[in-house]
RNA sequence: GCUAGCUUUUCGGACAGCU
């Protein structure tokens, strides 16, 4: 049962959700029984594919079957909804889950931030972010990361640089993404030397660039014509293994 | 506080070009 929940995840992840739904079925076929996980796995298959209509449809299921939903089960769906902007649906789900006696975590939280951030309803996004702190709920480095990118996104840079301060103060450590998200906000507001300047504090924090690190600070770079350091930090990705595209 | 681990859920991340 493992090796198949461990199959289904697998197919969560790369997004195809007819392959999740073909190892579903052998699984059954084969009576080997799908436990909560295999249902969690399968809602996750559903809503990384877009398909909410089916994931929903399982929430049924699992309750048929006598499995009590977790709140793997709730964040999973309220996924699946997020991912496809509907508000109501996100809002519906988390008052079952309330209902159901789980508090809205992290996740939660962070999931309906970011699809606020994709919405561009940033108010919205902003007002979950404070409500996790008088619900108990820490933000985290991916709450942080989403606010920074889909506020330098939307061209609020000046509150995408006051997420990353607050960041800081609430002593949650910059990851390579919160970074470069932030760069990216600056590059597009056309602040390139703040770009550099939050690249530089990048590389003191001891965090290593991948691929796309580079193009983003060396997209900066040539904005600003600074064509040597440019040649120079193509030279170290190719030297650290990673391929300019 | 540090370190490590974890079968399932949250960062489909950039740039460029075209409209």
């Amino acid at each position: 049962i493992i090796t198949y929940n461990t199959l289904i995840s697998s197919c969560a992840a790369s997004g195809s959700a007819l392959e999740g739904e073909e190892v579903f079925k052998d699984m059954e076929q084969c009576g080997c029984e799908p436990d909560l996980w295999t249902y969690n796995s399968m809602i996750s298959v559903y809503g990384r594919s877009g398909k909410d209509e089916e994931a929903w449809e399982l929430l049924d299921a699992i309750k048929e079957r006598g499995f009590c939903p977790d709140a793997v089960t709730y964040n999973a769906l309220l996924y699946a909804f997020a991912r496809n902007g509907k508000v109501e649906k996100v809002d519906s789900v988390r008052m079952q889950m309330a209902s159901a006696g789980f508090r809205a975590d992290e996740i939660t939280y962070n999931t309906m931030i970011h699809m606020y951030g994709k919405k561009g309803m940033h108010e919205n996004a902003l007002l979950l972010y404070k409500e996790m702190a008088t619900s108990g709920c820490r933000p985290d480095a991916v709450t942080f990361t989403v606010l920074v990118d889909s506020l330098g996104k939307a061209g609020f840079i000046m509150e995408a640089a006051q997420i990353f301060s607050e960041m800081s103060e609430a002593r949650v450590r910059p990851t390579l993404r919160t970074f470069s998200a932030l760069i990216c906000g600056y590059a597009k507001a056309g602040m390139l030397e703040e770009a550099e300047e939050t690249y530089d504090c990048m590389i003191r924090t001891g965090i290593e660039p991948d691929s796309l690190a580079y193009s983003v600070i060396l997209g900066v770079l040539q904005k600003s014509n600074k064509i040597e350091k440019a040649l120079e930090l193509c030279q170290n990705m190719v030297q650290e293994g990673l391929k300019p595209d």
